[in-house]
DNA sequence: CCCTGATTCGC
DNA sequence: GCGAATCAGG
């Protein structure tokens, strides 16, 4: 298709009163990404539409640059499919209360701790409620670390993991010992 | 799925 | 310059 100066104005025209790229390919026997073609190399007379968000166009930039041969785009290129796929893996992580709550009112703390220091958090842990390593918690179990402050780290660390509300990190028991109320 | 527009790149 | 392919997104 050769573009005159008199079809793009007539195309352009109908661009600006709205109608859709695939209802302007029709007028002229066109494809709509012949028009939408013609609009992206003749844009101030067919008016953007649409705004793309900054994450959109820094993927379509890391895009079209050259990759070294036989290098693959790494897949975090792709802001909104990554966002997705985090969203769904939230939702697929399984909701295990292990054990009931406990309510900020009646915690029965287990006695004693390690140390017997006053940085040694275990000194918090409930007695009705097994620790469980860190990297074993579910979505809504209790993250409070039962060990010596200086200590807390690592996948096997001790937590509480008693039940807590819905995304949140602490049961209601501890949340009280992280402000201070204990 | 349907649809929309935007961009890239081989022709 | 053209527009198919492919992108993001409503």
């Amino acid at each position: 298709m050769n573009w005159s100066d008199a079809d793009i104005a007539s195309a352009a025209k109908l661009w600006t009163e709205g109608h859709s790229a695939t209802v302007i390919g029709k007028r002229f026997k066109a494809t709509r990404n012949a028009i939408l073609g013609l609009a992206h190399r003749n844009r101030a007379l067919f008016p953007e539409r649409t705004k793309r968000s900054l994450t959109t166009v820094t993927a379509q930039v890391q895009r079209s640059v050259p990759r070294p041969a036989g290098q693959q785009r790494l897949k975090s290129v792709n802001v909104p499919a990554l966002r997705k796929a985090r969203a769904a893996s939230v939702e697929a992580r399984p909701s295990v209360p292990m054990v009931p709550p406990v309510t900020p009112e009646s915690p029965r703390w287990a006695e004693g701790s390690e140390t017997g220091a006053r940085s040694d958090l275990s000194r918090f842990r409930l007695a009705d409620v097994e620790p469980r390593p860190f990297l074993s918690l579910g979505r809504d179990q209790c993250r409070f670390p039962l060990v010596a402050f200086e200590a807390a780290s690592g996948p096997d660390m001790p937590c509480c993991g008693a039940a807590t509300d819905l995304l949140k990190s602490y049961c209601a028991a501890h949340r009280d010992v992280m402000a201070g109320r204990v």
